[in-house]
DNA sequence: GTGAAAGCGCTAACAG
DNA sequence: CTGTTAGCGCTTTCAC
């Protein structure tokens, strides 16, 4: 890690000139079997690594996409970034190295190994991210196969901006998770790299974009809940008016509404995704006496809002009130009842993605494209396939 | 996208030389504030975003951070890499673009969307990546707040080599995750950059380590089983004999038992870390007919294993035997009883690994350090408190 | 405060 | 099959 060996290095040691080497690592069964052996021998020895800048540079190409992923909820936001400049924050290091580094005997101290009652649940973490890990492990094995490494970023409020252009510099196409990053900084960087939106409808893009079927998804689940059982009232509780999910969602609902001839009552009420809105709802469902045949609810996070109260309140799901969701969320397997649901394909979201941009940088010129990825409606307990 | 401006379009544009565009981007303040406003302006109207390769080539660092990760069991090893060469797989990405790509009418096609009967939990895909995905985000975390993107790799069997040395050569550290790479390579990589080995303990390495307290949180564990119940008989369901985890928990088992004075019966059965295994081993218990008070497994896996078979059984966890795993799982959560394990802090796992490297590089020769972290006990139902 | 010039390590013609 | 020679785009002294 000293003198850290370049081309020109091996080249010396193995008696050729850099060509050759460049050439054993790129292309090598344009050298002599004797001449490969000899500089892969001086790659060996000399601890020889090529430098992916250099490569970058010369070869016009990093070889590298990047994935933008939303922020991870608090942890990031509170801590802002060390001071970078040049030394790339190393003094920020050295201070809070003190902090979680333990030494060996310290750490296995019996007494500092804590003993908590988690009878209660209570000491479990937040898995919020759940939905983008799936993404960008889809994402990782694509990019992989297709011979790309991949760079990831989530996106922070401040500085994303020069996050986004840190990014953006250095590799050859980029992924952007749904409203990650606003829409001028996307346009700034498409002009130098192909840039993907994900899960992000955002209209009248000439960029490419994949996204999952939110509206049929939500038609086909309509139509099971209202074809199946013999529903006469039905609330759905919304997303947030501006989330383009939300809107897709609704429309889904109202053509599976129309399709299956429903001819009930629809009462809309208006959510956020969050759990606690679900439980909201559901108690002013409950006080207000007059509980639908059906909740169905524009994502999952709302849904198990809504089941949690209908619990504690002894409610019979399915029994007395059907209860859906959307999204596919992993809690909703194990929920009282579990949960039905329209599960999105995440991990296949990340390798259309990455689809997506390989294909740009194979055609620049193409039209731009808009992939919608199929989802699945999984009917479980909270509202069982028909009797 | 079509002629990526450099610095000596935005030097042009705004009439100065390279060497001020490069300052307003790296040290804004080292230049007048109307030259850096008009060079500002340049790179918006360029489209101006600094080459990483360039930047990283100049200055011989390249302010990413490399992560390598275990592989994602199954998807990947089924699916060789595409014909990397030149084009990066473009012609391959051509090829398999049709299979998942959907027009927009397509996908809303009501056909499109099949309805799943999942109450038997069926559809469930399997979480696996999970324990790695929260690494993976601690790391993310930790690398941005110093200043460093990340770059992820996940190990895939074959191509190990290259994939390593390829990331190896575009980052200014790596963090290798458990047995992912093979020590030889491990050692060429670390020539040229800080290495950081992570939950890996092979010993007598002269490389940077960060692991749980695998030792400390079993012996907290297992005093815990048999202070807070009359246990007389415990059995232990290990690890694979070769995992560095499994010797550090069965010594923190025994020391627990010693500390405590246990003087039941302990039996010691070969497990696998799998879930299949905690089910037979568990089924061999019952035919044996003679069940201990309490099953203490290596991992959550084989203890959910393990509940699987006596709730079939009808055997009463914890009434009639206590179960308890080892990793903190976010299945165990769910089981039923949910599972008293010990939790290893992952995101930490992830951070320490990325300060570790921070730290390597401000201090290249320094002692090669090691770093093991506290672990939580949760006590939930399998093994709840005293009473 | 700003410019000129020398590389950084590698790839890719082009000769031989 | 192998060597020579230009750059790739940026950072960084060193002068001015």
């Amino acid at each position: 890690m000293q003198k850290v060996p370049t081309v020109y290095d091996v080249a010396d040691h193995a008696g050729v000139s850099i060509a050759t080497v460049s050439r054993v690592l790129r292309r090598p069964d344009a050298v002599r079997p004797e001449t490969r052996a000899r500089v892969l021998s001086s790659v060996r020895d000399l601890g020889y690594v090529p430098s992916g800048s250099a490569r970058g540079l010369a070869g016009r190409r990093t070889g590298v996409l990047g994935l933008f992923l939303p922020g991870h909820d608090g942890l990031d936001e509170t801590t802002p970034p060390a001071p970078t400049a040049d030394g790339a924050g190393v003094d920020a290091a050295a201070a809070d190295a003190a902090t979680a580094t333990t030494a060996d005997a310290a750490a296995s101290d019996p007494a500092a190994t804590p003993l908590i009652d988690d009878r209660d649940d209570r000491a479990a973490p937040a898995p919020s991210g759940l939905y983008f890990d799936e993404v960008l492990r889809g994402a990782e094995i694509e990019a992989w196969r297709h011979g790309f490494a991949l760079m990831v970023a989530a996106g922070r409020g401040s500085s994303r901006e020069v996050m986004v252009n840190d990014i953006a510099g250095r590799v050859d196409g980029l992924a952007v998770l749904s409203q990650t990053v606003p829409a001028d900084l996307v346009a700034h960087v498409a002009r130098r790299i192909p840039v993907v939106l994900v899960a992000d409808s955002r209209p009248g893009d000439d960029i490419d974009h994949v996204g999952v079927d939110n509206l049929g998804g939500m038609r086909a689940l309509a139509r099971h809940v209202i074809a199946s059982h013999s529903v006469r009232s039905l609330v759905y509780v919304s997303g947030p008016a501006d989330s383009p999910d939300e809107a897709d969602r609704r429309a889904g609902l109202d053509e599976g509404l129309l399709e299956g001839a429903f001819a009930g009552d629809l009462r809309v009420v208006p959510g956020t995704f969050g759990r606690d809105r679900g439980r909201e709802v559901a108690t002013e469902l409950l006080v207000g006496g007059r509980l639908p045949d059906a909740v169905m609810c524009a994502n999952d996070q709302t849904a198990l809002g809504v089941l949690d109260v209908f619990a504690a309140k002894g409610i019979d799901v399915p029994g007395r009130v059907l209860v859906t969701g959307f999204d596919g969320i992993e809690a909703g397997r194990f929920s009282r009842p579990r949960l039905t649901t329209v599960r999105q394909p995440m991990a296949e979201l990340g390798r259309a993605a990455v689809r997506a941009i390989v294909d740009r940088l194979a055609a620049p010129e193409r039209d731009p494209q808009r992939v919608t990825l199929p989802v699945e409606v999984l009917l479980r307990e909270s509202c069982p396939p028909a009797p």
